[in-house]
DNA sequence: TCAACTGTTCGATTTGATTCGAACCGTAAC
DNA sequence: GTTACGGTTCGAATCAAATCGAACAGTTGA
């Protein structure tokens, strides 16, 4: 049921990440589900276009920063907390404290 | 002596780090820096056009990645090691260490 | 089956960053 | 003085990313 398609935990780049979290919207995501764990893509981006979020999601995925469940038709995004503290400690904690 | 031009300790944004670091070049540079304290800029990037360095010093000065010394006509660079640490600590060994 | 809904993909446009040469400024050496 | 050197600034060109609408695929519920 894990739809993952992201990096496995030691193959997470410090350069995707960065330039995963360089930008104002992938910054917003993160802090969001840092706050609140497992949302659906809407509850994230809801004043955001349907392509240009997915464009985000993407990016997000393929850096490892966030994974994905589908339930149904609904996506839910999470924080991949453990492996990038594990990898690359106090960059997540750096980001979403701000 | 202190050519001090970029923010201080307390102004440093995570996201002006971000953006700073997301480049293959800055990236570069902060890496070089970290292995040798300080350097004049020739030293960092030799292969690199003037212009095109000088931008990139800018763009790390302004985060408050690096400050800079000038000694006659030379300048040299150096990590802002201890501002990084204390003020997101963890991000910049993550980013030297890859 | 059919319509509604969630998210992806495609293609085109726009936007912003990077890059370079040329001119420039301040310093050093002669 | 002048010439050489290190770095900055300016403007234009180039290149990559972001954005959007439209069409699409898969799921749900009537």
């Amino acid at each position: 049921m894990e739809t993952e398609e992201g990096p496995a935990r030691g193959d997470i780049t410090i350069e995707a990440v960065l330039a995963a979290l360089d930008h104002p919207l992938r910054l917003r995501v993160v802090r969001t589900l840092a706050a609140a764990e497992e949302l659906n893509c809407q509850e994230i981006l809801p004043d955001i276009t349907k392509s240009t979020a997915s464009h985000h999601w993407k990016v997000l995925r393929e850096a490892g920063v966030v994974e994905q469940r589908r339930e149904g038709r609904y996506l839910y995004l999470r924080l991949r907390r453990e492996d990038l503290d594990s990898r690359f400690p106090g960059v997540l904690d750096a980001v979403v404290r701000g």
